[in-house]
DNA sequence: AAGAGTGGGTAACAGTGTTACCGGACAGAA
DNA sequence: TTCTGTCCGGTAACACTGTTACCCACTCTT
């Protein structure tokens, strides 16, 4: 039954779409990097990509369909861009090449870090599968932690949990930099030294208590 | 000259302005607070006043104007719940409960927050000008670190550069929990041990060196 | 070769920020 | 008092936005 269903004329017309929904996240990328997030109209992009605005209706389903694919798109370029950080001779090198590698990403694609973690797009917001999906580029900041813990290296908190607030120190330098309130040199100095203070308490043992103390 | 053109007539109309400008600004708010950021429209804010359109672009010199004043009302109304917090027996518990409160207020008005830090207005951008008056509130932060300072309490780095880390890290945990990686459990959890981490090494003074080691 | 079904272009809809136009209300002058 | 000038504000339009009903052409089936 469902040999037949895949004729060549069905696989072709599938590859065409494939093709076509992938020329369609490249325009959008490109819009968003070289002209920023308010250029990402639905006839913006489909002019971009010399075809119809129906087009991106029948293969995302609306701008929220293109908005969520262009989500994830920003997560693999991340997840790219992190596993591209150098492993360095010990875990702990490792983990802080992907520190660097983060705030990297961050300010050389603003824009679509605003997009990812920024709600970027006007109106919208990513559906519980696509954040889902989305935290899991996050795995290689637990796998790092993971590393560290296994080698000795840090103490006194799960994989979990110290990769969080790794991850929530990170996030809140860069984002108020790109926000403006920090210039380069505050932000990067500001970085190196919230990045350290979160994790020295794990590199004695000696962790606080969580109430805050 | 100038004692002639302030006439009872520009003043009453000057103060006429200032009530039609203030209950703009409380219905914009009102409509962010109650429907969200999607129903801040000019005819949407107008209508609720009963006034034209026109109105706001006299007053706020069009949406970016508007969306202005109530960026920085967001700060007034933050800095107010930051100041109401309990000074406590200590400056150190002055703090805390100041930490305390910068979470409490993003998620009682998280749809402010984000207007306030993650551009939750679409295309407005706040005016270097604006957001320099915005960062002043945040010397209350500042001014709790430095009692702490002051009394021994913290040691090892400026108010400053304290109030900075700090500030990074209460806003990069409250801000992916209002972007909804994290459940409410979990983010007053992380929220705890990230600042209770970022804190520890100011407490003993012994600061990691900002070359993230 | 005729029929059926689907994908995509055109043009319209409602809603957005913004502004040109014009009316009317108020001030001061005759 | 009446006339004139100035400025505030309402109406209606403009150029956009996302979205979709309609229709055509092109494909595969029979």
């Amino acid at each position: 039954m469902f040999r037949m269903s895949a004729t060549t004329y069905q696989q072709a017309q599938r590859e065409g779409q494939d093709v076509v929904r992938a020329a369609i996240l490249d325009a959008a990328t490109h819009l968003l990097i070289t002209e920023g997030p308010a250029s990402l109209t639905v006839r913006r992009i489909s002019a971009e990509v010399g075809c119809s605005t129906k087009v991106i209706y029948t293969l995302f389903g609306g701008k929220d369909g293109l908005s969520e694919a262009l989500w994830l798109e920003g997560f693999a370029r991340f997840e790219r861009r992190l596993l591209a950080a150098p492993p360095g001779p010990d875990a702990m090198t490792h983990l802080r090449a992907g520190i660097d590698a983060y705030r990297s990403y961050a300010l050389d694609q603003p824009d679509y870090y605003r997009v990812m973690f920024q709600g970027g797009v006007p109106g919208f917001t990513p559906s519980p599968a696509a954040r889902q999906e989305a935290k899991r580029s996050f795995d290689l900041l637990v796998a790092g932690v993971r590393r560290c813990l296994a080698h000795g290296l840090l103490h006194g908190g799960s994989d979990a949990e110290i990769a969080d607030v790794l991850w929530m120190a990170m996030h809140g330098a860069v984002s108020l930099e790109l926000a403006g309130f920090f210039d380069r040199a505050e932000g990067e100095q500001r970085y190196r030294l919230l990045c350290a203070s979160v994790l020295s308490p794990f590199l004695t043992g000696d962790v606080p208590d969580a109430r805050c103390s």
